[in-house]
DNA sequence: TCAGCGCCTGAGAGGTGCCTGAGCGTCAGT
DNA sequence: ACTGACGCTCAGGCACCTCTCAGGCGCTGA
C-alpha cells in the first residue's frame, strides 16, 4: 500500500486531488495547515508528500525545510500558486524533492507523483558530526574515534538534541521540552542525571570534555579537536 | 568533480548550457546527436544528464528509455519544446527523472539539476542483498549462503521492509503501518512475535545475529559478514 | 570567609519493553 | 472431516532502562 499525504489548505482542491489519488489505488491523508501536516509527516510512514506552500499556520517551505532539518526525507512535490522561476528554485532548495505550479493538471501531478514514489527517499548522508564525536540517527549509531557507543533511547535523543543545537547553549527547561517531552511533570533534576550518563560514555573513556555546563544557563556540545 | 552531459543539437543552446555550468564547477561533456549521447551515456560516468527530445538521428524519449532498459539509472533531466502536459507526463513515464520545457531559465536548469545530482543514481536491483542474505521480491525468494528460505507471506513484509530501511532503524510502529497496514487494530506485540521467527529462520540456523533490537527505537537489520 | 544555590553523583526502586511458549481460529489441500 | 500451515493473541518472565532521592561538591556573590 502507497501512502501519500496531501496538505491544501483549499478543501476543494484537496477533496479533488485526494480523491483522484484514491481511485489510483494511492492510500491517502488529507491535512489542512501547516502545524498539523507537519505534525504528520514526522510521523515518517508517507511515501510521497504533496504540499502547498500558502498554508494557515506555517508556511510550506518552512515545514519542507523542518522536516528535512529533522531528519526526514520523504519525496515532498511542492504545489504553489506562484510561478516566478526564482521560486522554483528556492523550493528546490528548500529541499523538496519536485515542484510544480498552479494550476496544474491532476495528469501531470501523477506522473510526478509516481516517479517521485518510484525514486524512494534517498539515502542521505545523515551521519551528524562534532569534532570527533559521529552520530546517525537513522541507523542509532554513535561512535568516536572509530569506537562504537552504546546509548539508551534518552541518551540517544538527548545528545542528539545537543548536537542539532550546533554549539549554542540549551537550557534545562528547552531540554526537558524538547527530549521528554512538554508533559512531562518529573524532577528536573533528570537532565543533570542523563547528561552525567553521557560524559561516562562519549567523554570519559577517551579523555576529552565535550558537553559543557553553563551554570545557570544549560549545556553545551563542543568540538573536541 | 561531478561530471555533467549535455545531449542538444542546437549549437548555440548547447554551448550556453555547458559554458553556465562549467562556470557553476561541473565538468561537462557535450554531444550534438542521438546515437552519440546514447554511446557516452552508457559509459556511466556521469552524475547526470540533460537531454534534449529532439535530437537528429534517435529521439530523446528512446535515448532514455534504452537507457533505463540497459540498467543505467543516472538522473537524467528531459529538455523539450513541447510544452503539452501529457509530454510531460510520458518523459516522466520513460525513465526520465525531471522534466524541463524550452524556454527556459538557467537558473532554474541548475536548480533541477542540483536536486537530481544530490539525490544521485537510485538503485534499483531486482535482488536485494544484505551481508550473505539475498532477497527477491520479484520472485518471493529468500535466501542465504545458498540454502533456500522458506518464508510466509508476513515474514517476508516484514523482511522485505527492514532490508529496504537498509540498516536504519524501524520503528515498531512504522512496522505495523507498512507492512500489517495503518489500519491494523490489533497488539502490536505481532512485531515481536514476527521478529521472532524471522530470527528463527534467518539467524538462528547460520549462527549469526543480523536482526538486532534497538531497545525503545525498534529493529534493524546489520550485514553479517 | 561564609552562606546559598546550582550542579553532580551513587544507589536503588519501580516500570517498561521485549522475548517466548502455548494456544486458538481460519483457510486450503487431501 | 481431517490435517497442516498460517496469522494472531495472550500471559509470564526477564533484563534493562528510567527516574527519584539525598548527600556532597564547587562556584558565586556579599
Amino acid at each position: 500500500m502507497v501512502r501519500v499525504l496531501v496538505v491544501e489548505d483549499e478543501e476543494l482542491l484537496a477533496a479533488a486531488v485526494a480523491d483522484g489519488l484514491i481511485a489510483e489505488g494511492f492510500d491517502v491523508d488529507v491535512s489542512h495547515d501547516g502545524p498539523d501536516g507537519l505534525w504528520r509527516a514526522r510521523e515518517g510512514s508517507y511515501d510521497a508528500i504533496v504540499l502547498d506552500v500558502l498554508l494557515p499556520g506555517m508556511h510550506g517551505y518552512r515545514v519542507c525545510r523542518t522536516l528535512r532539518d529533522e531528519g526526514v526525507w520523504t519525496p515532498i512535490l511542492i504545489l504553489t500558486a506562484k510561478d516566478g522561476e526564482y521560486d522554483e528554485a528556492e523550493a528546490l532548495d528548500t529541499g523538496a524533492d519536485d515542484f510544480l505550479s498552479k494550476p496544474f493538471s491532476f495528469v501531470v501531478l501523477l506522473a510526478r507523483l509516481r516517479a517521485l514514489i518510484r525514486r524512494g527517499a534517498p539515502p542521505r548522508p545523515t551521519v551528524l558530526t562534532v569534532g570527533s564525536l559521529e552520530l546517525d540517527p537513522g541507523a542509532r549509531h554513535c561512535r568516536r574515534h572509530e569506537t562504537d557507543i552504546r546509548l539508551t533511547a534518552r541518551e540517544f535523543a538527548l545528545l542528539e538534541y545537543l548536537v542539532r543545537k550546533d554549539g549554542n547553549v540549551a537550557s534545562k527547561a528547552e531540554i526537558l521540552d524538547h527530549v521528554w517531552g512538554i508533559d512531562f511533570a518529573g524532577d528536573p533534576n533528570v537532565v543533570e542525571v542523563y547528561v552525567g550518563y553521557l560524559r561516562k560514555k562519549i567523554d570519559a573513556p577517551f579523555g576529552v570534555e565535550t558537553i559543557k555546563t553553563v551554570r545557570g544557563a544549560g549545556y553545551q556540545l563542543l568540538p573536541d579537536e
